[in-house]
DNA sequence: CGTATCCTGACC
DNA sequence: GGTCAGGATACG
């Protein structure tokens, strides 16, 4: 589900239930996720409180009072289940942090990739990530020259959040179809207007008017999605069929008239 | 750069 | 039974 709006609205979900609070009782239910934080580290979370719930790229951080970090990444299924320590564990919790006041947040997902650590007191929880989409900073001519030496196609490059954060599968291809640029264009080679227009489309399709509902696959023909999971069916712009390609192992959909190059 | 891998569920 | 999935990383 997680791209970067849906983690910004978990992220924000979470903050609400958690952020203030004193943690009471940390359990892991998968064993991937045990395999990186032993039950000694995790006895060590009784107690601690959370300063604040942070969102960087696709990434969710809880500061605690005490300087260390729990980082959350949803991966491709992650999602929050908020509730209280009483009720059923919802199907596929991974994960639960339960509040002295009672509230529980569950870590849900089907896929079980979903990863969360403990990051001790001046250790950095996140990996090399570019700028927000949103972040002034983030211009065609920044954009450009991070650009230079990748001779591949544009559309992995999207993905890679070292030069970007928070940009995933299928707003790849959209931001792709909205600023007419082929998923195949060589990134090095594209002008500093058609970076422009591309950044303002990622803008515009990451941005709160073009949310999309947890199940994205309702969106379709609600006219929110463009081209993702449309292999076959008309060209929003152009009724040219849309193309399914895969680029480094991803789908691509796009339409190969409206982006030729 | 591409490919395999971590997992599980949905769908053909 | 096989294939695919919205992510990221380790590897050749």
């Amino acid at each position: 589900m997680p791209e970067l709006p849906e983690v910004e609205r978990a992220a924000r979900i979470l903050r609400r239930a958690a952020a203030g609070k004193t943690l009471a009782c940390v359990s892991l239910m998968h064993p991937s996720l045990r395999r990186k934080l032993s039950p000694h580290r995790l006895r060590t979370l009784r107690g601690a409180v959370v300063t604040r719930v942070l969102r960087r790229g696709k990434h969710q951080l809880l500061e605690l009072q005490d300087g260390r970090t729990i980082h959350v990444h949803f991966r491709m299924a992650g999602d929050w289940d908020i509730g209280t320590a009483t009720d059923t564990l919802p199907r596929h919790a991974r994960a639960t942090l339960e509040f002295e006041n009672g509230t529980r947040v569950a870590l849900v997902d089907p896929r079980a990739l979903s990863t969360l650590t403990l990051h001790a007191a001046g250790d950095s929880p996140l990996p090399e990530l570019g700028p927000e989409p949103s972040d002034a900073a983030f211009t065609p001519a920044s954009l450009a020259a991070v650009l230079t030496r990748r001779k591949g196609p544009i559309k992995p490059v999207l993905l890679d959040q070292r030069i970007l954060a928070g940009v995933g599968n299928i707003y790849a291809s959209e931001s792709l179809w909205h600023a007419h640029i082929s998923p195949r264009a060589v990134a090095a080679t594209l002008t500093p207007e058609r970076l422009e227009r591309l950044i303002r489309e990622i803008r515009y399709v990451l941005g709160p008017a073009a949310q999309l509902p947890a199940r994205y696959r309702q969106a379709r023909g609600s006219g929110r999605i463009a081209v993702y999971g449309r292999e076959g069916e008309p060209c929003r712009r152009c009724s040219t069929p849309i193309e399914r390609i895969v680029q480094a192992g991803r789908s691509t959909y796009f339409c190969s008239v409206c982006q030729s190059s």
